[in-house]
DNA sequence: ATACAAATATACCATATGGTATTTTAAGAT
DNA sequence: ATCTTAAAATACCATATGGTATATTTGTAT
């Protein structure tokens, strides 16, 4: 009971595959239909038989762009043994972002739909924004975490960190990619282990 | 000599100061010539008798943009009296971001326009990348100058502070617009604060 | 092998797009 | 006041856009 998998459901999770990296390359209204019939050699027909409308086909490709990263983030701090460990996993993630191997092309999908949909489209909007408060609790909660089993200060301040966090990952790519300075991006990221190793009791 | 701007000076600028707010929210690919037009009340005809093309438009926007935040941010850095002061203006201006007083609607132009523009559009995203380095040129000549007046510890990291400074600040915009939250950015300006702090003797 | 349903392609639609050539209107110098 | 130039509006263009109704193909269970 895995291989059940309709044709309309390959389809359509190849359709999103395909075009979620450009979704988050171009954004919302930079994507065009004809960008999703060329890059899966489908036709509106098909596309527009799988999903309702272009909206539907962004919302899904920024599902399958953020489900991406989140997987990599939880395999890692699973492995990772101390709390202190399991925080920096994310410094260490977003390290390999201009690599761009294992993560969707164009960057941070959180970063960039937040930026491209805020103004203009509430359900992506709406789903950025989920995301980043996701993303801050699963932080806050390591922190919680690390407190109640002794390896942090208790009086550690996990609403603040966790924004800081946050705020100096997705602003160092930004400043990496604009300025095309990887290393930029790393320098940064030091601050983010100084910022979690300051945690520790 | 002053009042001599010609006409076309004159609706050049009103072009820009009318369509630099729309370029902000709805970034380039999403603000159709339309858009223009409504919210000028001109005509396409007149609109390309003054840029070459929508992309003009959309680089003299930015220019706009940027330069009304950087207008501030000079005024309130020149009346500041210590450098720990001068640094902390850049926390301050964009703490009033949120309300979007003398801002550009849609938030950070350095941001969007980075976001927006860094896989699409080659010319926005190099306008976008030179204010960053100039912003950050900005920040660490400032902290310098604090060494050098004995305010500052001499082995401050200034790259790897402004640097910070910047990532804290652009990504706090992105967290508090998209999740609705200005105190988010209050928090994370705090922490901006704290690394202003620490470069004191 | 066949029939049925599900999936995809074709052909079409109204409208919007960025841009241009040309005409009309309005500045501004004399 | 008039003439000339500069600025803006009109009218136009080819193409792209998001989307739909219909036809055709493909998978699949019997």
């Amino acid at each position: 009971m895995e291989k059940e998998l309709s044709k309309a459901e390959r389809t359509r999770q190849f359709i999103v595959e395909t075009t979620a990296p450009i979704f988050n390359k171009k954004g919302y209204a930079g994507t065009s239909l004809s960008d999703l019939t060329d890059a899966t050699g489908l036709t509106k027909g098909s596309i527009y038989g799988n999903f309702a409308n272009k909206e539907e086909v962004a919302a899904a490709a920024f599902d399958h762009n953020s489900a991406m990263i989140r997987k990599q983030v939880l395999d890692r701090i699973q492995k990772a043994g101390t709390y202190y460990d399991k925080l920096r996993v994310y410094a260490q993630v977003y390290h390999s972002f201009t690599k761009g191997n294992k993560f969707p092309a164009g960057g941070c999908p959180i970063l960039n739909t937040a930026v491209d949909a805020d103004d203009t489209n509430p359900m992506l909007k709406d789903k950025a924004a989920h995301a980043v408060l996701r993303w801050k609790k699963s932080i806050e909660n390591l922190i919680q975490s690390g407190i109640a089993a002794g390896e942090f200060k208790a009086d550690a301040d996990a609403n603040s960190i966790s924004l800081a966090m946050i705020a100096l990952i997705e602003g160092g790519i930004m400043i990496a990619k604009v300025t095309n300075t990887p290393a930029s991006l790393d320098t940064i990221l030091q601050t983010v282990d100084a910022l979690v190793a300051g945690l520790k009791l």
